[in-house]
RNA sequence: GCCGCUGUGGUGGAACUGGUAUACACGCAAGACUUAAAAUCUUGUGACCUCAACAGUCAUGUGGGUUCGAUUCCCGCCAGCGGCACCA
């Protein structure tokens, strides 16, 4: 059989009825939300990776739904991005005219793939119906003080020609292009993302995320307790606040360190040549050189002494770039002896070196003393310290406020008003979206101001507070502000009043899973869970729904059959489309899900591809041999079909594919007389997955409504358990002979034993041992414990 | 350094809640069909020992432990992968 020929065929018939895969908001049937990340369309199309992860959410979704629930499964673009505006700005081409060819591209391609997706659904990102939404929430973010405008050096990607956050920069370098980052300070927007770090947290406890991205994300937030505490500084009224996660070793703070950026430290460069002298050499280190020249640490003597509160000792104020100013107060006390840091600082600059806990054998002038535990010393001096009024509890995060400014013209406008009078001012809900003008030249300047800063019609207006004149940010937002809600848009995508209503909310929400790469896992949904909670605080999702989430699948990645990661510059890419010219759309499909487990790396290999061919030849040649059959199943292939689609039902709900595969092919392969209904249940199970050859089955088994949306065949219990089994007999734990029993008799013990008297494998053992102990688990096996015969 | 994960044939990988390790597929070998090839079908295929069969021995990274019985549970080590990292 062609499969061109039945690929038209179906694509053009589902094409006719889209009523077979929507979501529908009226129904009563069990609501299940799949969600796969929208892709990124680029316009080289859709590649294996896309592939391999809506492969893997339309089989669940397609499961799901012939299963009896009421599935929604849409799609969408996430199409502002760098690589189209350079592009068009390469090509001399509107980016809004880019973006609508690449996903045309993408949906036509999806469609071929057959993804059942509700394409009345459809969002993307670039549209300004959509848009307004995002700059709705940060307007909201505005209001609650959570968004606000601030002088930050930020990371300059001098190629891209914009700020990035910090969780864009990879080991120094741009994640986009690789280019090495500079510091720059610019105004920008920021984020408070840190108000939510706990929230963040403990939000995980109502989640079904595996291990892996739990983790990853309280790593990323890094929470740390301890305690923030003063010191004073000799001669001067301000004092100097550290934090401290061990206040315990208080007593061993023999100097002070400073970041070069600390305010104290500015202020000093001032007036002391040395300290300016050493904040040059400091900021001149792109962060990537100070991080990788960790082990050598430098530093200037600040001439500052400050007071350590717990013996009024003097110690010596440093200032070290080894100290970041992004983390705690920016300044910390060194406690040489408990800390390596520390210790390499006092033994490079003659610092003295006071142990706080005496440890036998210890030569605290050699190594730092790190691994001691926080005992009752702790939690006394914690005591103390809040008593004596000097400092407090507190608790400090890794986590840093979300720089949330670009400097580029593909993006989300950001919609503020800067008014001489009134400040900044929020664009007024009803006079959303700010829609992102057309214009001629994209390109961003060096001057780190958004290409939009040009076009005066769109920089100049009026003040919504006062009506005086203003002048609009013309920065735009980053990539991730429109994937940070998408999941909800999808759930009333043409709301105008609302970003999607109350009511559709509460019936969908929250996303049952959520497929996707590993890498989001931090960023992606460490931002758009910080939206929803937000969200959820003003009331504007349903507050019953506390995480938008319930589990989230995080999809392997297929390498290149090199076992490289794919890439043009090796040669190694495989595109989906050519492997569907090739050999079927089900074929691509079938293999995807056959290569290994949907979590784990693997490699492209066209000889187990090509095994997957032959399968659904075979497929197709068995149900063709059988569908005239006017006999019923024998009794083993009863067998077989029921216990297949045990199977089959549990491995899908665990997005187990590749067993799923393997236990049709043993079904194809075991079968021998099968009826034309249950011929009809194997087509079925197999529907999912390769969805164009069962629906030609399906209707040439004589059905006239599509395979998909077919009742999922139940397993009768009746013919699940064997008539016989093979039960196996060990001796001492190894297994020696299998004798055959009937199933109904498993449970008398006597009747075994007269088997086991009857076999010969076993007489023969038995004859030179002595049986000591016998452990009989009914239907699965019987061990027995002998010792040999003396005598 | 910290956190998380993985380790099973020649290869990708199966194995429920501790109960027949190596399902399924690839590859390989032999055979059938064919003038031939492709396709298809049949058989075999963890290692060692044996002409072969029977039997036996050893095998789930490694060394121990618990157990009648361990790929599965516990402890130690080795190797690899991923994330974070001068975060006080």
């Amino acid at each position: 059989m062609d499969f061109k020929v039945i690929e038209t065929k179906w694509q053009k018939f589902w094409e006719e009825h889209p009523e077979l895969y929507l979501a529908k908001d009226e129904s009563d049937k069990e609501k299940k939300y799949v969600l796969v990340e929208f892709p990124y369309p680029s316009g080289s199309g859709l590649h294996v990776g896309h592939a391999f992860s809506f492969t893997g959410g339309d089989v669940y979704a397609r499961f799901k739904r012939m299963k009896g629930n009421n599935v929604m499964f849409p799609m969408g673009w996430d199409a502002f991005g760098l690589p189209t505006e350079n592009y068009a700005i390469k090509t001399k081409r509107k980016p809004q005219e880019v973006t609508k060819e690449n996903t045309d591209m993408f949906r036509s391609q999806m469609k071929r793939l057959a993804y059942s997706f509700d394409w009345s659904r459809e969002v993307n990102t670039t549209d300004a119906n959509y848009y307004k939404w995002t700059q709705w929430i940060f307007i909201e973010l505005f209001k609650k003080g959570l968004a606000y405008k601030k002088e930050v050096p930020i990371n300059w990607c001098p190629s891209c020609k914009t700020g990035l956050a910090n969780e864009e920069v990879v080991d120094g370098k741009c994640e986009r292009c690789g280019e090495g980052v500079e510091r720059r300070t610019i105004s920008q927007w920021v984020v408070k993302i840190t108000e939510y770090a706990d929230k963040l947290i403990d939000g995980l406890k109502e989640t079904e995320f595996i291990e892996k991205v739990k983790q990853a994300q309280v790593n990323w937030i890094g929470k740390s307790e301890g305690a923030r505490v003063k010191f004073k500084i000799k001669g001067r009224k301000e004092v100097l606040e550290v934090f401290t996660t061990r206040p315990d070793t208080l007593p061993g703070a023999t100097f002070m360190v400073m970041a070069p950026e600390h305010e104290i430290a500015l202020e000093l460069a001032r007036s002391k040549e040395d300290v300016r002298e050493y904040l040059k050499i400091a900021r001149s280190k792109s962060e990537m050189e100070r991080t990788e020249l960790s082990k050598e640490k430098s530093g200037v003597f600040s001439g500052l002494m400050a007071i350590n509160p717990v013996n009024d000792k003097e110690i010596p104020i440093w200032i070290s770039d080894f100290v970041l100013a992004s983390y705690g107060t920016g300044a910390i006390m060194a406690v040489p002896a408990h800390d390596e840091r520390d210790h390499a600082f006092a033994k490079k600059f003659g610092l003295p070196i006071v142990p706080v806990i005496n440890v036998e054998g210890w030569d605290f002038e050699d190594k730092a003393m790190v691994e001691v535990e926080k005992g009752a010393e702790f939690m006394k001096m914690l005591d103390w310290v809040e008593d004596e009024g000097i400092g407090k509890r507190c608790s400090s995060y890794h986590l840093r406020d979300w720089i949330f400014s670009r400097q580029h013209y593909w993006g989300e406008p950001i919609p503020m008003i800067n008014c001489p009078k009134c400040g900044w001012v929020p664009v007024p809900k009803t006079d959303l979206p700010v829609v992102l003008p057309e214009i001629e030249a994209y390109e961003p300047t060096d001057d780190g101001k958004s290409p939009l800063s040009k076009i005066d019609s769109f920089v100049n207006c009026k003040c919504p507070v006062c009506g005086g004149e203003a002048k609009r940010e013309t920065d735009t937002m980053p990539n991730w502000a429109g994937s940070d809600w998408y999941f909800l848009r999808y759930i009333d995508p043409h709301n105008d009043t609302d970003i999607a209503s109350a009511e559709l909310m509460k019936k969908w929400m929250p996303v049952d899973v959520y497929i996707g790469g590993d890498e989001h896992n931090t960023l992606h949904l460490l931002y758009s869970r910080f939206i929803y909670l937000f969200l959820k605080d003003i009331g504007a999702v349903p507050k019953e729904i506390s995480e938008p989430y319930f589990k989230r699948i995080s999809h392997g990645v297929i390498l290149g059959t090199d076992n490289q990661r794919m890439s043009k510059s090796k040669g190694n890419v495989i595109v989906p489309e050519t492997v569907a010219d090739k050999f079927g759309v089900d074929v691509l499909r079938l293999y995807l899900m056959f290569m290994g487990p949907f979590e784990s790396t693997m490699a492209w290999n066209e000889n187990t591809l090509m095994g997957v061919k032959r399968f659904l030849d075979k497929f197709n040649r068995f149900v063709i041999k059988h569908k005239k059959s006017l006999s019923d199943s024998s009794n083993k292939s009863k067998l077989i079909i029921n216990k297949t689609i045990v199977g089959v039902d549990k491995d899908l709900e665990n997005f187990s594919f590749n067993t799923v595969v393997a236990k049709l092919m043993e079904a194809v392969n075991e079968i021998d007389v099968i009826s034309v209904e249950d011929l009809k249940k194997l087509v079925q199970l197999c529907a999912p997955l390769a969805p164009y050859l069962t629906e030609e089955l399906w209707q040439s088994l004589g059905e006239d409504s599509s395979v998909h949306i077919s009742e999922w065949p139940e397993s009768n219990k009746e013919y699940l358990t064997e008539e016989v089994i093979q039960l196996p007999v060990a001796v001492n734990g190894k297994v020696k002979d299998k004798i055959e029993i009937e199933f109904a008799r498993i449970a008398e013990k006597d009747y075994v034993d007269l088997l086991v008297s009857k076999s010969e494998k076993l007489k023969k053992i038995l004859e030179s041992n002595k049986i000591i102990r016998e452990i009989y688990v009914p239907g699965k096996m019987l061990n027995l414990v002998v010792k040999e015969n003396k005598g």
